[in-house]
RNA sequence: GCCCCCAUCGUCUAGUGGCCCAGGACGCUACCCUUUCAAGGUAGAGAUCGCGGGUUCGAAUCCCGCUGGGGGUACCA
């Protein structure tokens, strides 16, 4: 890593400044789904942040949702942090492990008379909601249970009555300054004694997180905005703690294109898919990185080091964005061309391409590459140097499969058989030559060479093409779509 | 319904009272290069800074209202 930058930067100042000498951050997906782009970037802001610092980054599984937590998923979320390139330096930590520490702050809060126990049931407060709503009123928990005396309680507790604990709100506004979103008021009406632990032990989010976040000594909570009106809550939890609560900077949501929330339906919404349709997970996090967040300075592509020392949390802007597949993709052509060859034969994952002789591999990628802007586009681009063309571009076809072409096809093999040595300089030469003699435009008789060695009307430079695919393969490929169009011409 | 947040080119953004009749990037258009497609080069279109009121000598920048968008409102996370 560089060396820290000096104190110039805006965020060695004011607020956070209490808390910088060891700064604690944690990312905590829950299992509930694969790494969405949207938690990636989340996981990215916090790992630059602590990187920036030299802080810790803690990675942290939310699985207290037994029945929507898959195992799975944990793995395949880690899969996918690792790749980015994501490293963490403590955990993961289960909160499915910890619930020892969630029993012993939900009876410390009770004996210290900031918690207390619920017994309604399920049905009965669903009759109130349904009451409140009629009433056109926003349900909040009546705190009933507030008056019972703690020695009922324990009775009724000891009797083996259901019941939640519910944390004691203060009567009083709440007031959370984000970093990020800035100052916002909540009225305590709005805010009421919400549900700690179920009634089957399970600890609820809102209190897991707060107790761990205690626990673990987090000093900057950097999430989506969607958690801004949890945040009142969280901030009334670590006072009952005990605690200080952290610095918070909640990130504005990425959507669509059409500005809806980020799916599949977009083309893409999980790390895993993006992987495989070819991106360089130096790509995703450079454009990641720069969807909420700005270095300033009229800066797009960084390197990751780069990133951590330009990082801070006042730079990160508070409205949505939306995610633009076209940059990631200029992005990702971009880091392509950049990553040298051993690499990037390792990231290809095509271990067919062994089959070639290293030269004429190595010419390839050369050709072809600067033409491609993800792995898949590459991979499929390179299967012309090991078989010959199934498919033909219909509008080619419509163009250059006359009865004509096949003659042209044929004149410029037979020009080309007799080029020795084999290169493109000289193919070039003779098939101009062969366009001067015949009055013919070069592209007359290239396109209908192109089309019959890729299947396609657009490829590198043909004769650099054909130098590397050889000449056996190429007249073969040029003498038999000859004879294919001469079989069934297209009309003119 | 109630609560909270957001609002600069199509998109990501720079901009924190005068340097901005708004800068960069992606995308787009044209031209150059050229055997095709990219790449590259050059030029260009594209934002009355959501709208309306203030404050100020002066506002994209501060305040209020409106509109639009997003989020939250669980014994989910």
């Amino acid at each position: 890593m560089k060396p820290r930058e000096k104190s110039s930067r805006p965020d060695d100042t004011g607020i956070i400044a209490a808390a910088m000498d060891s700064v604690r951050v944690r990312f905590a997906p829950s299992p509930t789904g694969s790494l969405h782009v949207g938690g990636a970037r989340t996981a990215l802001y916090n790992w630059l942040f602590a990187r920036r610092h030299s802080g810790t980054f803690i990675l942290r599984i939310e699985d207290t949702d037994v029945e929507r937590s898959r195992k799975e998923l944990t793995s395949q979320i880690l899969e996918a942090m690792t790749w980015l390139g994501l490293s963490w330096d403590e955990g993961p930590y289960f909160q499915s492990e910890r619930y020892a520490h969630y029993q012993e702050a939900a009876n410390r809060l009770i004996d210290e008379g900031k918690a207390y126990r619920a017994f309604e049931t399920p049905e009965e407060l669903e009759a109130e909601k349904k009451r409140a709503e009629a009433e056109g009123k926003a349900f909040r928990y009546s705190g009933a249970c507030r008056a019972l005396s703690r020695e009922e309680s324990d009775r009724r507790a000891a009797a083996g009555e259901k019941f939640v604990i519910r944390l004691l709100m203060p009567e009083e506004t709440i007031v959370v300054n984000d970093v990020v979103q800035g100052r916002a008021e909540f009225s305590p009406d709005v805010l009421d004694d919400f549900v700690l632990v179920r009634s089957d032990g399970h600890p609820l989010y809102h209190f897991s997180v707060c107790v761990d976040d205690a626990a673990m000594g987090i000093t900057h909570v950097i999430r989506g905005v969607d958690h801004l009106p949890n945040t009142p809550k969280h901030v009334a939890l670590f006072r009952a703690l005990g605690v200080k609560p952290p610095v918070f900077a909640h990130l504005g949501m990425i959507l669509g294109t059409d500005g809806k929330k980020l799916s599949k339906r977009h083309g893409a919404a999980g790390v895993e898919e993006f992987r495989e349709m070819g991106f360089l997970p130096q790509a995703l996090v450079n454009f990641l990185a720069l969807l909420g967040w700005s270095p300033g300075e009229d800066r797009e592509r960084m390197t990751t080091e780069e990133m951590i020392s330009l990082f801070s949390l006042e730079r990160i802007g508070p409205s949505p964005s939306r995610f633009d597949h076209e940059k990631l993709a200029w992005m990702n052509g971009q880091s392509l061309q950049e990553t040298p060859e051993p690499e990037l034969l390792a990231l290809l994952k095509a271990p067919e391409l062994s089959a070639l002789p290293e030269e004429t591999l190595h010419a390839a990628i050369g050709l072809h590459r600067p033409r491609t802007k993800t792995l898949v586009e590459l991979r499929k681009a390179l299967s012309i140097y090991l078989e010959d063309p199934a498919e033909f571009d219909p509008a080619g076809m419509k163009k250059f499969a006359r009865r004509e072409d096949a003659a042209h096809l044929r004149t410029l093999a037979a020009r080309l058989s007799s080029i020795e040595p084999f290169t493109h300089t000289g193919m070039e030469e003779a098939a101009r030559a062969l366009a001067e003699e015949t009055g013919l435009k070069l592209g007359a008789l290239a396109q209908p060479a192109r089309l019959a060695l890729t299947g396609s009307l657009a490829s590198p430079p043909l004769f650099e093409m054909i130098e590397v695919l050889g000449k056996e393969t190429a007249l073969r490929r040029m003498l038999s779509f000859a004879g294919r169009i001469e079989a069934n011409p297209h009309p003119h």
